[in-house]
RNA sequence: GUGAGUGUAGCGCAAUUGGUUAGAGCUUCGGAUUGUGGUUCCGGCGGUUGAGGGUUCAAGUCCCUUCACUCACCCCA
């Protein structure tokens, strides 16, 4: 029988690796403190209509990438493909954000999307997530983007794009997409086949289409900051001028649209030529219609997703810092097989005070257990010598040094010399 | 969902125009005069060449099918 593999798009983050997650997850955890955001834990799996309403039908993250099934109980659940529409459920089911009150709230964990895998693109993949709830003005869209870049700049990313926009409102963007139907409509003949599609369910989206000849109609599309609102452009404006005061260099994109239907005024994403195609190592936007779309009050909502493996694949790629591999700082080695009762007693011991040890279970030779204690700063040496006088050998392995002493001042001894 | 490329030991690779028993390196394990690691030397383990079928006297090598991985389209983190 053929052993069973992990499913397509998915992984193992092996020990080698995950240390390095960790230290990703800890600095955004520690930079989201700094910034007063607090964790919440979510479901992973929500019920479907969770998504299909507030990511929005016509997206195709609803139309073809969700994990959904039918559970026992004859519901339909999806495993997430984002997070915002979780978190935002959470917000209106808990009552945080009634009476004025908001919330600035981060998580992380895995996604899940059905697509095609390829570099920086996994059907599990995994997320940092921050939102600010229940702010409309345009301080809420600055902290945000201010927290994805510091988050960045951190853990050492280097050669980062910012890149915002604004999609308009409820009310600027129908008149808008409107303008752009009757635009497209007459260059029909120019579009790809896809895009004649999207002419009918969703136009703002051929703006981003990447076919040339789509690209060279929508050079001559109406501006989108000729439709906003006054209310819109003031907004979009004061998020430009808080990203200047706090001396941030952006681009502007007039097709930056994103495909989540959410989004209302700012855009934004932060983009990385050290990746391939998939190139947005995080990206977000501000979301004031979400809540109501979910059922929920009205609740202003900004907030960002950054994809940990790409941020991953950038820090690999740019031989960024992980700070230090964990060790085992001290091994305890058995000379025979009468001494591997007394290691085990002392190995306990340590761990009890907080150092880092280990001895031998798998009964390997005193040669060998001394070629892993090779790899720690110190051997701590068990034989019939050492149990006969109560002792231990302590060999600092950095200088080859060694010492023999009283088993109960074995654990001062180490503490105090490093 | 579409296209292209790649599958040989745990890892990264080699094997003439199809030609004997598929090879080194790294890792791992063991040893180098009975209690001491990193360097060095010696040795062992390790492969149904992704899987299945076909062509041939002969297939890792050629053909078909299938699976997986990779990259790209699409879309997004």
């Amino acid at each position: 029988m053929a052993a069973i593999s992990a499913p397509r798009g998915t992984r193992d983050i092996l020990p080698a690796e995950s240390w390095k997650w960790s230290y990703i997850i800890n600095t955004a955890s520690q930079t989201m403190r700094d910034f007063g955001f607090s964790e919440i834990h979510l479901p992973i799996f929500e019920h479907t209509e969770l998504f299909s309403r507030g990511v929005g039908e016509t997206t195709d993250i609803v139309e073809k990438e969700m994990y959904t099934f039918e559970d026992r109980g004859g519901r339909s659940i999806t495993l997430r493909p984002e997070a915002t529409a979780g978190v935002m459920r959470a917000a209106i089911e808990n009552n945080l954000c009634v009476q004025g009150a908001s919330a600035k709230l981060w998580n992380w964990g895995p996604m899940f999307r059905h697509e095609r895998p390829q570099k920086g693109r996994y059907r599990q993949f995994y997320q940092i997530d921050a939102e600010c709830l229940g702010i409309a003005g345009a301080g809420a869209d600055v902290e945000i983007i201010s927290l994805s870049i510091e988050i960045f700049r951190r853990l050492g990313l280097k050669n980062l794009e910012v890149v915002i926009n604004s999609v308009g409102c409820e009310k600027c963007r129908p008149v808008y997409r409107q303008k752009l139907i009757e635009y497209f409509d007459s260059h029909k003949d120019e579009l790809c086949e896809t895009c004649l599609t999207r002419l009918e369910r969703n136009p703002l989206r051929i703006l981003d289409c990447k076919n040339p000849s789509c690209g060279r109609v929508a050079d001559g599309a109406p501006d989108i900051y000729d439709s906003l609102c006054d209310e819109c452009k003031e907004h979009f404006s004061e998020v430009r001028a808080g990203l200047e005061r706090l001396g941030f260099t952006y681009t502007l994109n007039k097709r930056l649209v994103r495909g989540l239907d959410y989004y209302t005024k700012t855009a934004y994403e932060i983009l990385s030529g050290a990746l391939g195609a998939q190139n947005a190592v995080a990206g977000g936007g501000r979301y004031d219609n979400l809540s109501s779309a979910v059922g929920g009050a009205k609740i202003p909502g900004v907030g960002f997703a950054c994809g940990l493996d790409r941020v991953m694949l950038v820090m690999e790629e740019q031989g960024c810092d992980f700070g230090e591999m964990p060790k085992t700082d001290v091994y305890v080695a058995a000379l025979d097989d009468d001494a591997r009762g007394a290691a085990q007693i002392l190995t306990y011991e340590l761990r009890k005070n907080k150092i880092a040890s280990a001895c031998d279970t798998a009964g390997k030779s005193f040669k060998a257990q001394m070629k892993i204690a090779g790899a720690c700063k110190f051997a701590c040496i068990i034989g019939a010598d050492e149990i006969a006088n109560n002792t231990v050998s302590i060999k600092d392995m950095r200088d080859g040094s060694q010492v023999n002493i009283s088993m109960s001042d074995a654990v001062e001894y180490i503490l105090g010399r490093d």
